[in-house]
DNA sequence: TTGACACATTCCTATACAGGAATATATATT
DNA sequence: AATATATATTCCTGTATAGGAATGTGTCAA
């Protein structure tokens, strides 16, 4: 079985790179080529960036005359933030147990030094 | 150009639910075994999973005997979180305007109800 | 109406993938 | 040493890309 569709998930669509750029980029609205300006690609493979961005929901449209602009959809990338928040208090113990054994080897510098 | 390689970086290789699935596992140190008795795949699947996630450094191993324990690595999972942090902001801004806007409601019917 | 412009879609191709089956490697047991 | 157990790797296959080229669709302008 091959990975899946990068149109079901979000954490799929947001695996391209380019399509990360992309996302960061349309904070702040801009038309697709605005977009071809800013990455370095086509108008048809941004085209397709936007597709999928759109199908799982992570920016959204305005149609004004000949120009389609789009923006992010913040909130669509809450399920990835929580599912990564998921493991914030793993990496903080690790963090505390690095500062502890930090102390403790100061301290047992300082025990040794007299 | 295909999708980049799932070994290439953190993103590509969290897109797979399973690895996802077995992230969530390893947050407690288990064996391959252990592994595939609690996820649906055979056992090579599990491994070729495993040496994804660790190529890209989100778990860690430990050989006892012929035994081999892996655990999570929950700090390569930062650079995620802080990717989606980043938008954290502007989904709350719009979480605020939905309040207001409901406030606003609010208002708006008290004045018409008089 | 005829172009011109902005964007989307389709077709093509090389590549990466995920699981299954078979096989290899390493360690433990007898 | 021979065998059993635990895990890893290789080979195979159907599927999903991502970009390029060509084409389709909708809107504005003259």
């Amino acid at each position: 079985m091959p990975r899946a569709a990068t149109t079901s998930d979000v954490f799929n669509a947001v695996a391209e790179p380019k399509r990360r750029e992309i996302l960061a980029l349309l904070i702040q609205e801009r038309d697709v080529g605005g977009i071809v300006a800013a990455v370095g690609l086509r108008q048809p493979s941004v085209s397709k960036h936007l597709r999928v961005l759109r199908d799982v929901g992570l920016v959204r449209l305005r149609r004004r005359g000949r120009h389609v602009f789009y923006r992010t959809e913040p909130a669509a990338i809450r399920p990835l933030h929580d599912w990564a928040k998921t493991f914030e208090r793993f990496w903080q113990h690790q963090l505390l147990r690095v500062k502890e054994r930090a102390e403790a080897k100061v301290s047992n510098t300082r025990k040794e030094i007299p």
